[in-house]
DNA sequence: AGAGCCATGTAAGAGGTTACATGATTAG
DNA sequence: CTAATCATGTAACCTCTTACATGGCTCT
């Protein structure tokens, strides 16, 4: 009953990465994703969604709650992985993203979290998702040489491969950056 | 009861696309999803939820479907579009996308249905995605210049700023492409 | 006294995904 | 005779979005 196969969303990762930083509770964790916090330059996420959010975690197993009363207020449940959440974040973190639309969005949360948990890997990080991109340039150009000039299809794989280069150079321009970068903050 | 606030998706406009092109039932309009059509290239739709996006425009008055029957096998609902239907669509079709992100699908799906329908158009609508992009891309450069150089806001701001570049390179491509281009097909 | 922050949610409505159900016709 | 094609859907489950509900505390 707890393990549906529905795959886990960029929000479901970014709050198991801030429960890894330190256990919060609902309420807590919603000012990182504002829109003034790093975080919610890259994703957006209410306060509905939030406890949406936890709520699964913790249907799922990955999540835990523990409940916290203070006088009259109303109780706040501070959350913290599992093992199996932690297994499954770690697993995510290092894994490169398999569609180049990706990298907007998972790619990114990838990299916030990686930076300030395991600045050390940033460098594995960012050389995965250049093998990955450039085995896409690879795979797209193939397919390309083979249609004919103009056609709709060869028009779209004009544009998938003008993405995939930009990503490359981004993910190069990142890499040189390395060593100035800073670790992202509230 | 008709009109819930909710935008149209991909989906809906395609269907939408293709009943202004020929009238048709449901059955007959999967295969242009297919991974072999063209269409289906760019967006894939299975049967489920083809005739969800069919039930979907009806009930918002945008198309109507007329039952037709023939002999013992299933009455075939031939789906045309209404007038508001047809307003919506070609209000949808001349419309820049707003977001880069939806270049890759909802901006494809303008240009398919604009060759196919409106090639004469063509030239219009490069051009509002073209001066769309370029005011983006001055804005982003603005923000860009206000932010520390290395820090997380920074290095999204140049990723963003370098898919716009891409997709002015690729719009411009698709513009001089113009002459030769073909009509899509099935 | 009122605004805003703290802290939790539920409910309603729509949409996406996958699987399942039904049955005739046609091609090999 | 068996598989694919024609042609329609429903059911179950989950997610997303928006709105609504509750109430104390703190600061001005």
């Amino acid at each position: 009953m707890a393990n549906s196969s529905h795959p886990l969303g960029p929000v479901d990762y970014a709050v198991l990465g801030l429960l890894r930083l330190s256990p919060r509770h609902g309420y807590d964790l919603v000012g990182e994703f504002d829109a003034e916090a790093e975080l919610g330059d890259a994703l957006r996420v209410d306060l509905s969604n939030l406890y949406a959010a936890l709520k699964r975690l913790e249907r799922r197993g990955l999540i835990v709650g523990v409940v916290e009363r203070s006088g009259t207020r109303p109780p706040r449940h501070v959350y913290h992985l599992t093992p199996v959440g932690e297994a499954e974040f770690e697993r995510w973190l290092i894994e490169p993203v398999r569609h180049n639309r990706d990298i907007r969005l998972d790619f990114v949360l990838k990299l916030y979290f990686c930076l300030r948990l395991y600045p050390e890997r940033i460098e594995d990080l960012l050389a995965r998702q250049l093998v990955a991109a450039l085995n896409q340039i690879q795979r797209v150009q193939t397919e390309l040489n083979q249609l004919p000039v103009g056609s709709f299809r060869w028009v779209l794989r004009q544009m998938r491969l003008g993405a995939l280069h930009g990503t490359v150079s981004w993910l190069e321009m990142v890499r040189n950056a390395g060593p100035e970068m800073k670790t992202p903050r509230a």
